[in-house]
DNA sequence: TCAAAAGTGTTAATAGTACACCCATGG
DNA sequence: CCATGGGTGTACTATTAACACTTTTGA
């Protein structure tokens, strides 16, 4: 369900917000040839969840979303997609809500109004690793980065949510150019085999890629990056806007 | 925004339905080589709208969408998926719905939970065009089909919502095995070719596309289907569940 | 026997796979 | 001058596209 909170967050109405809406990002992010999420951990209740937020009632949707993830990453401009809508009513249960609430001190009555059924617009985003800045929300003690392949026990159904985020993220790397958002400006041929082959997990032929990627003709061709190491130095690229 | 009324719904304070969350859906059906969709029309207000419904409290969402089809076809076990959530505050403009609701006599107060914004979640269905039977909802008139490719002017902004679900079956038609949800039973070569020729809008070539399907191993050859044409009769096949 | 439509075959073009080769680089 | 990684070349294969040929059917 939900994870961050503000101050007008925890008065009991919520008026300021859409009712029984939420939303939840799985905000992905590729470090040392590993796939990253952003989570949150509540530290006196050992639950973690993914970022999330709600829509402010004078405000779209996706742009809740970009609030969202600019509030958690320091970024704007992030690559956005929705993916899902879970609507299940097994995933109404408030016990882990209210856990995290009594650990911030705070009793919320029975009818408050994070303690309903919320239905969650789920979306994927795709940042720089090196230039998010991840920020605990108000209810939550951190905000890191975690290996995909080695996720905590997630709170609720995250662990579904992550799962049907990188089915989509899969599915969407051929046809979208999805890549170059999870790499700094510039990079070698072999930095973006390595987010593709960790993305789809599985290896990619060396030469086929090469020549895959430059006939999309959308890589711009840099100097050479001399790494220090005792081998031809490769080209840098650029995604061309 | 919404367009089905059941008694219950008329009451200004709609507790029976989770608040502000609204499902669109766009049906497509197949007839002498048309693309069709279902509208719902307003006679006395000259409005035309997707149909669609609420969620119930004690719900799932995905169960929702599935009553919402059940009930404007007549159909269970229909082919069904999530689109986009259409969330801009743009959306949202109570006069549609008010002139409707004006039309069959009922004229709500200003707080009328249907009068509020609204977030949409748009599916899209694919149904058996000689098996459905269109029926209206509590506040439309009629219930029928219309040409994809000569729509009447739609409320709000269903037009785009129709673009996009359009959009999506177009991209889903290589990776899912969509068509045949479109189709009667049996069905000729050329009539699958045709189906596929009117979603992706373009001339496939026959020997091709035959082979191609033939090779997904999906389909099951039964007798041939003499139909009285001065040609060779073309077989029938069923898709293989 | 003819025209129309259906099924299959043939070839060319294209894209994808696997592997090989040579080059640059720093130790 | 060697090991390593990088760029490119080449052969092979699978898929797709384009077109041709033959068969069936009812008039």
């Amino acid at each position: 369900m939900r994870d961050q909170l503000h101050p007008e967050e925890i008065e009991p109405d919520g008026d300021d917000f859409l009712p029984g809406l939420a939303i939840d990002a799985v905000i992905f992010g590729f470090h040392q040839n590993q796939l990253k999420i952003l989570l949150l951990e509540y530290r006196n209740t050992g639950l973690m969840a993914l970022p999330g937020g709600f829509i402010l009632t004078n405000e779209n949707l996706n742009d809740a979303a970009r609030r969202v993830l600019s509030e958690r990453t320091g970024l704007s401009d992030i690559y956005l997609e929705q993916f899902y809508v879970f609507g299940d009513l097994n995933r109404f249960d408030p016990a882990p809500m209210r856990a995290i609430m009594a650990a911030k001190g705070f009793m919320p009555p029975n009818n408050h109004w994070l303690l309903r059924r919320f239905v969650s617009v789920g979306y994927y985003a795709l940042v720089d690793f090196t230039k998010a800045v991840p920020i605990p929300d108000s209810l939550s003690d951190s905000c890191a980065w975690y290996d995909l392949a080695n996720l905590p026990l997630l709170m609720q159904d995250h662990q579904f949510i992550v799962q049907k985020a990188l089915d989509t993220l899969r599915t969407d790397l051929d046809r979208k150019l999805i890549g170059f958002n999870l790499l700094a400006e510039t990079f070698t041929m072999a930095d973006l085999q390595s987010l593709y082959e960790t993305i789809l997990d599985q290896k990619l032929h060396r030469s086929g890629f090469q020549r895959k990627m430059l006939s999309l003709g959308i890589l711009e061709r840099l100097d050479k990056h001399y790494s220090g190491g005792a081998h031809k130095a490769p080209f840098l690229y650029r995604f061309i806007k």
